[in-house]
DNA sequence: ACCTGAACACCGTTCAAGT
DNA sequence: ACCTGAACACCGTTCAAGT
């Protein structure tokens, strides 16, 4: 027998899964200020003590967004990886999937890097982190036993590369830089970033 | 004859200064989130509907904290750039004041990039950004003049340089990098933001 | 287990009225 | 000109009570 649908169509099992998809729709199209959780209730059609049952307050809620967030570039980032390109091609590939990540999730790419996070998180917040930075550190390290990047301290050289795109990420996301700009000038950005600003 | 201090000590003409010092120090102390106007007016002495005489939304006295920021960050920076410096030398102490104000005004730093401000600040705000932007341009362009930086628009090498010190920065005011380890690769950072990551 | 409704202590903003 | 006090429509969070 079909269930037909009631008055309230869902709500049942997923309300935590409603509330981070509404979440970060509202996120998406009025900012973070805008967040709130009585008003996420209402548009997801629950009473407005419901979200408690699911995040202990606001800030688990930012950082459940903030999770997903670098879940979703993690496995941006390792798409786009590719090992058996050039390593300025191979590069340039992670650059514009980061770009394309901070144009299309400006706020979210705001809340990710905004560092309010409970301490309860920090575990699984660490892993991903650490799961969207590893095609860059690999990239790093491979090009490095090619003899293609300089000798040295993987971790800083890998930081200078992580500064470089998160700058301009940075800039495109906040409006500083406009994204076509931004996104034009990308191939020439890597090539200064791997061959310096100093004439050779 | 001198004026004894009466329970309400000031707040005559300066109320808008003594909200704008106020609120820096809530920003500092305890972050964005935290500031509320109306706990402002009470720590200022204030009934609670004074603040809206000098900022006429919340947003606005965050726009004025944004502008204080930059204006000050521009002073530091015009402060520490010395044309007579080799170039290295040169961008490194820029880098570093950069740095320095990152680490000693983080929360106001996620607030200045934030861009949220309403239209009315933009003008000045533009105005202070680009003051404090100007010494790196500056740089840029008297050593591409002597040969020292490679040829090509001034607005993108600028660019890749603001973005590499930009990311530094955000990294380390929001604690993904500490501040130790930052100022201590910082010499290494320039270097291979100048001479590239591939070997020469 | 999951949700509701009422309650509490806060907000930002507005506006008549006071000095 | 500058500030106050009351009022309004919101918040986040908690907690007994319901299903």
């Amino acid at each position: 027998m079909v269930r037909m649908p009631t008055t309230r169509p869902y709500h049942h099992g997923d309300l935590r899964a409603a509330l981070l998809t509404s979440a970060e729709r509202t996120l998406r199209e009025k900012g973070v200020a805008a967040l709130s959780l009585r008003e996420l209730a209402r548009d997801v059609g629950v009473s407005h003590a419901a979200p408690g049952r699911h995040f202990k307050d606001k800030q688990a809620l930012l950082d459940a967004l903030t999770l997903v967030g670098f879940e979703r570039m993690a496995r941006a980032m390792d798409a786009a990886d590719d090992p058996e390109l050039p390593l300025e091609r191979r590069l340039t590939a992670l650059a514009k999937t980061y770009l394309g990540f901070a144009i299309e999730n400006a706020e979210l790419l705001e809340l990710m890097f905004a560092r309010k996070h409970d301490p309860d998180v920090s575990a699984q917040l660490t892993a991903a982190v650490d799961r969207s930075a590893e095609p860059i550190t690999r990239l790093i390290s491979d090009a490095q036993q090619r003899g293609e990047i300089i000798e040295g301290d993987p971790e800083r050289i890998t930081m200078v590369a992580a500064a470089s795109l998160h700058g301009l990420a940075a800039f495109t996301a906040n409006g500083s830089l406009p994204a076509e700009a931004s996104l034009a000038g990308l191939d020439e950005h890597i090539h200064h970033l791997l061959h310096g600003l100093r004439p050779r």
